[in-house]
DNA sequence: CAAAATACTGCAAAATCTTGCAGCGCTTGA
DNA sequence: TCAAGCGCTGCAAGATTTTGCAGTATTTTG
């Protein structure tokens, strides 16, 4: 048996069982409780399960917190969040696809400011429910366990029917000729979709995930108006969109 | 069992019950009373509990329930609750409404259960998200603020498009002779909506409500299949529905 | 205050983890 | 073809964690 097979075979009993036994395992798959426990450690650090004394556990089992949740990289998205403000103004109608960058735009969006927000994100909404002078309209569909938003053809199909001022686009990889891209499909019709119903097209983006190339294509870099990242205008980084009529914040 | 699990589950009743004792944990999982003890220390620290002599209660239960009258009224639902647990399949499609007693309900549903549940409610969409065999489909459109689930043409418009196996309906108030009342009418009309796309209409419904009346009408008594309350079926408060042709539990 | 319940401490057995190592099969390149 | 290199697997020794128990301290309750 592959590797490759047994830890997708761990996987799946995760993902069924939100709990596996090292032994259970090895006994399953006639290996010993070495092999597993390393393939565990590998699959532990590649974030597909969680490792613990004697076995592992789902990711998703019973943890969901929105507000407790680790944000990577929270400082400089705290200053992109801070710099996409800037950028919205009262009684505008703005849509915020997922993510933790626009999770921290929307925590910051000021009491007062008078918004209709579009999201298809679960913590998103949940955020702006507290926020009363912002009224929320939720994407509706099928919630996706792990990036926690909507997707699907019913979402997409309610996308079609509006046209917002500015689009709010968390981007997992962006790249000055291949443009946005993603590892997951459905996000990238989403995504498309979002695109779509926008007028203006953000694109908060920490640097890390600058010159980054996924699977799937979303859009090209032109199709975007406006990049936001945590660096200084004239970083190096930031040489390659200069010429592609973005504006750069 | 891993000691992961255990802690989840302890973390669940918690929440559940507002508070636990050792000697049930430990009974409930048949481990020693010190193991709980370890794990409540532990859960203590990580500020997931607070621990207290004999057991342990919910952080947020001391600060918003101090009388304890809330934890009576969470009491009855978790008994309804559990009564419609009964009623659902492997493998149906539910629909959820809004409010405490289906949020309870949603938490109680066991991680095995394969289900696909459909639901406008926010609060009860991050509970469900939680659970890896629970397939969600979040109805979209507006957000009401208080009482947070999707109202609007939009909604209604993406109701009208399924038929589910059940549907459990939150109430506010039931009369035996005026049926189902509800004092907001955006939630009145979603609620029409569900009904209308459901082959089976649940009520849970908390004795407090029962003979009460609100200004809009969502249906008559008669639209309802199964009522459930935390009361013996013999209840006095019960015998005007008992030549209804309701089933009661 | 006294009895009962609960908490803490140290300890020992069992299970599990870590680490280093050797055997095995596969690939590579002379 | 064969030797070297590499990754995967199982094994073993020692470290670590987990768990239950017993004895003692502390808190609760009537």
């Amino acid at each position: 048996m592959l590797k490759e097979e047994r830890q997708q075979f761990i996987i799946n009993e995760v993902g069924i069982h939100n709990r596996i036994l090292l032994t259970d395992i090895a006994d399953q798959l006639n290996v010993s409780v070495d092999t597993i426990r390393r393939d565990i450690k590998e699959l532990h650090a590649a974030k597909q399960l969680k490792k613990v004394h004697g076995g592992a556990v789902s990711l998703g089992f019973n943890n969901y917190n929105p507000t407790g949740k680790k944000i990577y990289s929270l400082e400089k998205k705290s200053q992109i969040a801070e710099k996409a403000l800037g950028l919205i103004k009262d009684g505008q109608v703005i849509l915020l696809s997922g993510g933790t960058t626009n999770l921290e735009l929307a925590r910051r969006l000021p009491p007062k400011l008078k918004l209709t927000c579009f999201t298809p994100s679960l913590p998103i909404a949940v955020q702006l429910l507290g926020k009363n002078n912002i009224e929320v309209i939720f994407i509706g569909g099928r919630l996706s366990k792990d990036s926690q938003i909507t997707v699907g053809g019913s979402a997409i199909n309610m996308l079609s029917e509006i046209k917002v001022d500015i689009c709010f686009l968390g981007t997992n990889s962006i790249h000055p000729m291949e443009g946005l891209t993603e590892f997951d499909w459905e996000i990238v019709q989403m995504k498309k979709a979002m695109i779509h119903s926008s007028r203006k097209v953000v694109s908060p983006c920490i640097s890390e995930k600058i010159g980054s190339l996924q699977r799937y294509k979303i859009c090209g870099v032109e199709e975007v108006d406006v990049m936001i990242t945590e660096l200084e205008p004239w970083d190096v980084k930031l040489d390659a969109f200069k010429n592609l009529n973005i504006q750069i914040l």
